[in-house]
DNA sequence: CGAATCCCTACTATACCACTTGGATTTATG
DNA sequence: CATAAATCCAAGTGGTATAGTAGGGATTCG
């Protein structure tokens, strides 16, 4: 029931982006060096991203990546779903492609996984960039403070 | 952001012998016939469940297995747990043996696989077998309505 | 006794993950 | 215009987990 790095990668690049919005582009090795993550990796999950219509792209000298819109416009589903897909806790609740199984509508496992499905897009579709951007100030905000007492 | 085989048939497993509570054992050939999942490979599931302590069994011919408790006593949580230890968007938030990042505790993306997390906690804590049960007995009640249009 | 059942250990094919390798192309800057 | 900084692209690779299979042993009812 784990993500796949893919999409813990993606959304850390995505808040680094979401960082430096506003800033002009930020090249692909500095969200690796701050984020902790293989460049050239990071280079096929960033290239899903921008496939997608998230990020845009500068190539060349001083280039690198922008958000393709505000952080209060991109949620952590969006990213998750370009990069994993729709989530779901089995085949036979994913949206749009559910396999069905034998027991077709008729089965009380398959509601289990729904509401975990549900529950699941509702804080990933709740939670937005720009939200971890505040939590973010928040943090730094208390550890000023931490440093004065 | 799969459950594996392991949670999936195993909540199978003990939704198939909630069905049969009180009425003695029920063999694992039943369970894998009913359920359509390899029974040899079932029996290594319900082994884990065994040992702890979701379910009894009785050996030799006659015999089978049984839930240790009332339906309404375990939850979709009690099964999911035991066969893929504590579920986690991502190893820096698993319960009881969270690997910090190099971010540790100020970590925005962390909170996010928190929220995550807690969400599909709060679900599979509240649901138990005896509410898959009655939704069982709702669905074969509407079945036999609708036999009668 | 023998058939039905649970119990236990090991082995295995396949697929996916998380990269790495090795380049080609584009563009700002000196 | 040359160079360095950067994105873009395609293919290969080692490790690990999944989802089983194989084979036999132990127990108990009839």
């Amino acid at each position: 029931m784990k993500l796949s790095t893919k999409g813990r990668y993606g959304l850390k690049a995505m808040f680094e982006l979401s960082l430096h919005f506003g800033k002009g582009p930020l090249p692909l090795k500095d969200i690796a060096e701050k984020q902790n993550i293989s460049e050239h990796y990071l280079e096929q999950l960033i290239a899903t991203l921008r496939k997608d219509g998230l990020v845009n792209s500068v190539r060349g000298a001083q280039g690198g990546y922008l958000l393709s819109s505000e952080p209060k416009d991109i949620t952590v589903g969006d990213v998750i779903r370009s990069l994993e897909g729709n989530i779901a806790p089995a085949d036979c609740v994913i949206e749009g492609e559910a396999i069905d199984c034998d027991k077709g509508e008729f089965c009380v496992t398959r509601g289990v996984w729904k509401k975990i499905r549900d529950s699941v897009n509702q804080v990933i579709d709740t939670v937005t960039l720009q939200d971890m951007v505040d939590e973010q100030e928040e943090i730094d905000k208390n550890k000023s403070y931490m440093f004065y007492i």
